[in-house]
DNA sequence: TAGTGGTCTAGACCACCGA
DNA sequence: CGGTGGTCTAGACCACTAA
């Protein structure tokens, strides 16, 4: 029974407010990532790593479950669990495209194309549940990395938002901006397809007319459930994919076809 | 504190395999889909819920995170648990545009263009870390609803897979046949992205060349974390997309500002 | 058969929220 | 302040897997 070296370093701190669980998690998910514990690794069962942890088998189990849901280990009963298989790392569930990019080290730039405040249109009333009228924030910014443009970004906003100056839309991602003003985003709905570029549009991204553009229309909810934004996007789809990393849902739900 | 109407005719029942805290979410799954528990209600709290229920606050509490993670609840810490917004169901993790497509009631069809095992291509043998030259299925389907072609879906799949003969291909979805294979899908990556239309590909799908097509390629592991299956799809632009739904995850409740 | 993860219990203390 | 969910513990029994 080897004990695991990736452990070897590892110290709980149980006065931290960061729960013991996440602390654990932490530390193997940084070992994994930095191949110290290579994939396809055996790890010790959960008895023996509370014990040489110092942590209760729950605790233990807590922090390898958060592991199992993003995909990093694999557990089968009966037999142990297992690093799994590296791959592409790519949580992304809500996530942005400026973030996307600057974790890239694609150094993204934003120009603030359009930032008013105008009653809403009719049609977005509709999306976002509001009263016809209501005032909401209309935005339009040219995302661009490495001196290309990428993408054509297009939202609307509920609610008196402080702090989305153009200066500050041009510094930072809007879901940054929202969340420093203390929106809690939750959940999202997306759609995902496809058109051409007209004329318009391809001189603004410099593609030519007629060059496949990729359409990401999105509808984020708080953690009350309350629609927050509405965006209607349009990427180069020479320069641009979306990356989904899917996990069958822990439980019932059935494993997917196609 | 009412005493929730939609558990008075709960009862759990000890000696099913089915585990306590799955039958407990499911029963408030099924309240909060059939308007029982109506959206914004306010729940027990979780000892009163355990003492109603007679099971234990753990186990309650695993059936009520099962449910946030699934998007039906939503607990704050000296506040509740509330029931939330009722949003359009739509779980898709793996998702199969054979079953979207039945169940949006658009008669789905696929014609199989080829179907034969071979030694792997070098590009895909490197996607499904297999030696090369290892014998691969590969796959092509055409995929129509409502008479107009929708998609070309290639796929390559890794072992000796019995009951993917041509004429079960053109009747059931891929995944539904590998399931029935007792293969267990488990997590997939995609890979969203378009481009425009080759004249081939345009007269194979009823459309213009130059039209925009979505792209998807998709890589699928077992159970155990082992690549099965690999495609790679395109779809006509004007006659479909890709609709997510997204929660932020679980473990990003951890403390800290960001 | 021995060993694994899956489930469950009955406590405990704490951080956060609202009145 | 009282009440809520968030975390943690130390046991227990079970179902499954592999040898």
């Amino acid at each position: 029974m080897p004990v695991d070296p990736a452990l070897s370093s590892l110290v709980i701190d149980r006065a931290s407010p960061v729960p013991l669980y996440f602390q654990l998690a932490q530390h193997l998910e940084q070992a994994i990532d930095s191949g110290r514990l290579a994939p396809n690794t055996m790890l010790a069962n959960e008895i023996q790593l509370a014990d040489q942890i110092g942590l209760s088998r729950p605790t233990v189990r807590r922090a390898m479950q958060y592991l199992v849901d993003k995909g990093l280990l694999v557990r089968r009963r009966g037999v142990g669990t297992r690093v799994v298989q590296p791959r592409v790392r790519r949580p992304l569930e809500l996530t942005s495209l400026y973030d996307d990019l600057a974790a890239g080290g694609r150094s993204p730039q934003t120009r603030v194309l359009s930032n008013t405040v105008e009653p809403v249109r009719p049609d977005i009333a509709e999306i976002l549940s509001l009263p016809a009228g209501t005032p909401v924030v209309s935005l339009v910014r040219l995302r661009s990395a490495d001196g290309r443009p990428i993408a054509r970004l297009t939202n609307h906003l509920v609610g008196n938002l402080p702090g989305l100056s153009t200066p500050a839309l041009e510094q930072h991602g809007l879901y940054a901006l929202l969340r420093g003003a203390g929106v809690i985003l939750q959940a999202a709905q997306q759609s995902i397809g496809a058109r051409t570029a007209t004329a318009a549009e391809a001189r603004l991204l410099e593609e030519a007319k007629g060059a496949a553009l990729l359409t990401m229309n999105r509808l984020t909810f708080d953690e009350r459930g309350r629609a927050v934004e509405y965006g209607t996007h349009i990427y180069v789809a020479a320069r641009h994919s979306f990356e989904l990393s899917l996990l069958t849902h822990r439980g019932s739900s059935r494993p997917g076809r196609t």
